[in-house]
DNA sequence: TATAAAGCCTTACGTAGCTGGAGGTGCAAG
DNA sequence: CTTGCACCTCCAGCTACGTAAGGCTTTATA
């Protein structure tokens, strides 16, 4: 191609940096359609196709599908539309990016445990990590049922409190799984109990711990089971029974009544 | 399905909040293959299958494909490679995240723009936008060529001040469009450059101005081509030849040598 | 001018992570 | 007995291209 101001695919795709694949791609869904040698069919852009191309990855850039940039390019004034749509895609922009940065939490909290735990068992390891990514659903649970407050005060833990919590709950889940199938009166089992609460306790922090004793948990019951699927034990269902047995003796014995995952209720 | 413990499709979709089809996919890639009932061929699924789920939606959410779950699945002490590859995820989505910020920043400064101006001619715009998104391979063009203290200058420039410049230009852009066909001698086509040179001029500052001035332009005359395919103007050819015109003509009468796009050469 | 190399053409399949529909079977209630 | 629901499998389609085969056209070199 000699001409001044026309471009084979070759000389059009390195002045753009858009691959050939891409150029044939657009010209078939009628995006970006140059014009055609008559006999050899090979294709034919000019200045103006440029310009066109840079409209059509502006918009790519600002959000839009392909599709719905053929569209707009077949109407002339569409600043119209521009305005609406770029808040829309605004918006879509703000939750992708939220949902990034819970995963990039995430990772680092894990990252964070594997470094300083070493080997981690991988049922306790995913039931943190779901708890993590569930922490939006959990927080609109509490909110649903007018634990404002409750989660609140969850909210403003630091990194560095929850992992430490972490921590404790991998201890306490090792302990589980190697105290497994001891009765629930060994002090070894009891002692595992009272330090996991203690533990729990602490983070949770004094005034907490009051507000969720003032709760009517009875009128909660039937939609415990509910955040129950949203945060899955780490255990087995023999491990989780037995765990709950051992609580029920300590929590008789100490007269304290609290569960972290709800009573296991006979299923019918 | 009155089983305790087991689950139909319907069910499991149900208590998980994955939809049916997705289990249905699950199973035939062999991600999360449930039992089968010999006659019917329905799915039957267990607690099991609900922790095993659990393993792949945090997986997910971490960021690896479904391809990588199956290999880790199928491997039982994949806390090591677990680590490896977490950090990478890490570094993905970081760039991810740069990425959406970037796109928020330029949808931002267009919805502005769009408020104060009006309706905006969508060639100018787009011009705006293609320069919003290559600023980054714009950096690091002058950084390749030593430019670093241009480029520090500009990156210090605020929101307010981009938003400024972009007006300044859209400015000139109309009245390009509006005078475009007469002498470059004409007192008004004269004004129209002195005001768009008087602003960039103030928008740079005189430090700017003075390393720009410092620089041996003709040093990096072979690479301004490939830095004018990057940011584009927002003209026609005739338009842009026109105003080049009028910029000589100008410079040439005030002693004054400064081209935004550089200087257009004769093509071969 | 002959031929080789590069460049171009169309056609078609592959990708990830699903969603949707068609057409058929199994099971319980009215 | 029929209605309806839940389930089955198989096939198609979605985005935005990447990759590759097999056959032209253009360009460069001998």
């Amino acid at each position: 191609m000699q001409e001044q101001n026309k471009y084979s695919v070759g000389e059009f795709s390195e002045k753009t940096g858009i691959s050939i694949r891409t150029l044939h791609y657009y010209d078939e869904i009628g995006l970006l359609q140059p014009e055609k040698h008559p006999s050899s069919g090979h294709r034919i852009y000019t200045h103006q196709d440029i310009l066109t191309l840079q409209k059509i990855i502006s918009l790519k850039f600002l959000g839009y599908s392909l599709n719905e940039i053929i569209h707009l390019m077949h109407e002339p004034r569409f600043t119209v539309d521009l305005n609406e749509t770029l808040t829309f895609h605004f918006q879509a922009l703000e939750k992708e990016k939220e949902r990034i940065d819970q995963s990039m939490a995430a990772i680092k909290r894990v990252i964070r445990l594997l470094e300083e735990e070493g080997e981690v068992d991988s049922a306790i390891l995913f039931s943190l990590i779901h708890g993590m990514q569930t922490e939006n659903i959990q927080k609109e649970w509490m909110e649903q049922h007018q634990l404002s407050d409750v989660m609140e005060g969850l909210s403003k833990k630091t990194e560095e409190e929850k992992i430490t919590l972490d921590q404790t709950f991998i201890q306490l889940a090792k302990e589980v799984k190697q105290l497994y199938g001891k009765p629930a009166e060994d002090p070894e089992v009891q002692e595992m109990i009272q330090t996991y609460l203690e533990a729990s306790l602490e983070f949770l922090g004094e005034d907490l711990i009051q507000t969720l004793a003032d709760l009517n948990v009875a009128e909660l019951e039937p939609d415990i089971e509910e955040l129950e699927n949203i945060s899955p034990s780490p255990f087995t269902e023999a491990e989780q029974s037995w765990l709950n047995a051992a609580m029920e003796y300590y929590m008789k014995h100490q007269d304290f009544k609290w569960n972290f995952w709800g009573d296991e209720k006979p299923r019918s």
